[in-house]
DNA sequence: CATTCATACCCTTACGTATGGGTCAGATTC
DNA sequence: GAATCTGACCCATACGTAAGGGTATGAATG
């Protein structure tokens, strides 16, 4: 009778661990009458009918394709809450249309990331024959960058701020919190 | 001559307007040590270099790359607190190596989710020949339907959901879990 | 005087994490 | 056979997070 292992109910933990969500996902998509339990014990612990796995994966597809819980929640809804079978398709498949020139245009942005990427190494590589090894802040000067011009997007925007300190700053006007001293203004609401 | 143009300061409504970033956003770098304003006048107004808009676009670019803010702002910290300039750029060449990974990934996967809903379009093509309109519940027996296996993801998991909220719910009772009901021996983790 | 700005606080999404107590199932004990 | 113990699991609730958006108030600028 292992026949019946389909219709085995499973406690939330045994989908989260299915499913590869956390259980606190799950939680909340049942808030959001994304999921349903088919029962609960007496105790109160939720079961679930295998096929919300489906339901699950589901969700995480629409999930990839940029759409909130909440908007998948209302796809789910005007579904359900539509009599014309092959007119909830059609919206249906409006709806994945317009997904599928978002994935697109998704795949061409990471397309490009990946060259700017790939670029922005290939001028690094640039870095590992020089010697004696340099301080960063010579870097700025460096010989070998014979116009900045050319640095990639990625490099340029690390270094060359005039005024920009994660490490050192040039006098400037230190902004305080607080009713520091010095500052002619003093605009506290 | 319009080479003066280059050095002008910009307020941070400017700043916003070329960057295409929000007023909210730059302060929100400027507080995270991601940007710095060259100086302020004696009102109080942050007065920026142009200079400002290639560390925008830096961290934008990092951002698309799946990096947090706080990541780069680490980023950022420990390119500055480093003396060895070349042993920086290995670091920093290390990271994009990562992104470039993660990159191409979700390239694919887009490309993938792309074909999902290609082929769910497709799918649901069959229904628009579908007369007369017949409920959305009966699309669940739908006879084109041979095999609900068939079906992709991005459609099943929309229906045959058998005790799913949306829909309607067949008559469960309350089951508990041990010799009551059949032989439920497979629910261990 | 109408913009623009500074500061500050609340709102959002999709969960993570913590609290504090309840439940399940098996092993032990009476 | 019944009670208890144990450890893993679960419940509900609520606050925390990132990366800003939105809005309000008051001051600065032009």
């Amino acid at each position: 009778m292992s026949a019946e292992r389909k219709d085995a109910l499973l406690k939330i933990g045994d989908l989260a661990k299915r499913s590869g969500k956390s259980v606190r996902a799950l939680h909340l998509y049942e808030e959001m009458g994304l999921l349903q339990p088919v029962s609960r014990t007496t105790g109160g612990f939720r079961l679930f009918h295998e096929d919300v796995l489906v339901r699950i994966h589901w969700i995480e597809l629409l999930q990839e394709a940029g759409m909130s819980l909440h908007q998948i929640q209302e796809l789910l809804h005007s579904w359900w809450s539509q009599d014309d079978g092959p007119q909830a398709m059609d919206r249906l498949r409006q709806v994945f249309a317009e997904k599928l020139e978002e994935s697109r245009a998704q795949a061409r942005k990471y397309e490009m990331l990946a060259r700017e990427l790939e670029s922005s190494i290939q001028y690094l590589q640039t870095c590992r024959s020089c010697h004696p090894a340099p301080a960063i802040s010579a870097c700025a000067a460096c010989p070998m960058d014979r116009d900045a011009e050319d640095q990639p997007a990625l490099v340029a925007g690390l270094h060359r701020q005039p005024a920009s300190g994660a490490g050192r700053v040039p006098e400037l006007i230190q902004i305080e919190p607080g009713p520091a001293a010095g500052s002619p203004e003093e605009n506290r609401t």
